[in-house]
DNA sequence: AAGTGGTCTAGACCACGTC
DNA sequence: ACGTGGTCTAGACCACTTT
């Protein structure tokens, strides 16, 4: 007899089936939601909710009135977590340790005062060195707007740091993110404990709270350090 | 009158309001679902749906029994995708070219058949250059498992590139992905056309269908790259 | 115009984890 | 043990897009 399907996840892991049998080769339209849901004996919602996430991973292609089909190039959705550094640094089981390398109220440089839209205000620009069993992790350089964020000019930040006071005090609505390397710069290197010109693995982000702009951060990796996530 | 919550997205809507404005702060336990369907007069399906979104976003911690209750500290997940190599240039707006350095069967270093674990089976290394605008732009280099992608052995790489015709006929069920930051190398230097050391960014992916391991491959942008996304 | 996915509803049962 | 979220159902209406 025919088996059942009466759970989203085991009609996911049967269209998953045909499509890597190629049942259903790359670019083929499949039967739409409500043969399917005949074929498996379940409920069209049931259907819906497999196919929706196989098209959320990437692997289907649904439209209105033209039906699902396979994806011809599977464009993989990696989703990288963005913890607390403190997080990060805890969960490779090190030590975390914290310290305040600089804090002053100034105008950013151009590129800065630019993506974060602040002209020509005075931001407050915080420098911390983040490190995991004594030894240095990752730098953060940042540029909070105490226009948006008042409340952040009181906060000791020789005792927290800037990056978790904002992720529970500062909540954002969107943002953006840019990975890449680096060679090392002379004050980084000297923060860092790592030659000038090493390659560092860096990160900049840019926060925004609907259209008001929160902070810009610049973080900047000890050599070696590598980001991971699982497909 | 009370406003009206009939889609999932208003439901949405209206808990991060509440979020943001604190009316539930960080760590608070908020109503079960049951009771926000009747506050917002729609059905509980329509609650679970809105609120499983947040959970998703990583802003909501849901336990059965426990309760739903607003993250202390909100994770952050960014979504980054993979296209292959081609689409990514072309995304650009620039123009995709591609060329076969080489194409060899050996046994692997240590490190890399330790990671796909085919012992000391020989497998497929090739080096490939993809380019945009005729810069160099990514090193592809790559060793394939010929035991569990046979048909692999047959493909022309001077025309089709391993990354392309791996994405469409070798599907993965699993795999993993490094980012990272590190010195070219005197070869990685000479394919890129930049300095020895030079900081680049790097990527290296390794992809299992099942438990058969397929492909370990390692890519080298050139110097300045960087990997964006929006939060 | 018509067919497809997208969503809502009301009710029900179940799995899990906390109490 | 029991309350919570997780899910399924059957039916319905709607929005979109292609024909």
């Amino acid at each position: 007899m025919t088996p059942e399907f009466n759970s989203w996840q085991s009609v996911q892991d049967e269209v998953l089936r045909r499509i890597h049998s190629r049942t259903w080769p790359p670019g083929a339209a499949i039967p739409n939601e409500a043969e399917l849901a005949q074929e498996f004996g379940c409920a069209r919602a049931t259907v819906n909710r497999a196919l929706q996430a196989l098209a959320d991973a990437g692997l289907l292609e649904r439209k209105r009135r033209a039906g699902t089909r396979v994806a011809l190039h599977p464009i993989r959705k990696a989703t990288l977590s963005i913890p607390i550094l403190r997080t990060e640094i805890e969960q490779r089981g090190a030590t975390y340790g914290y310290g305040l390398i600089d804090r002053r109220l100034e105008v950013p440089p151009n590129p800065i005062r630019t993506r974060l839209g602040t002209g020509g205000a005075e931001l407050l620009h915080t420098r911390a060195l983040h490190t995991a069993n004594g030894r240095p992790f990752v730098i953060e350089d940042r540029w909070v707007n105490l226009a948006t964020v008042p409340a952040f000019a009181e906060v000791d930040l020789e005792r927290f740091s800037a990056n978790e006071w904002l992720v529970s005090h500062a909540p954002f609505t969107h943002g953006d993110i840019f990975f890449g390397a680096d060679p090392c710069s002379i004050t980084e290197a000297e923060a860092l404990g790592c030659a000038v010109g090493a390659a560092v693995f860096t990160v900049e982000r840019t926060t925004w709270n609907a259209t008001a702009p929160i902070t810009w951060v610049r973080l900047v990796y000890a050599p070696g350090y590598r980001m991971q996530t699982d497909l």
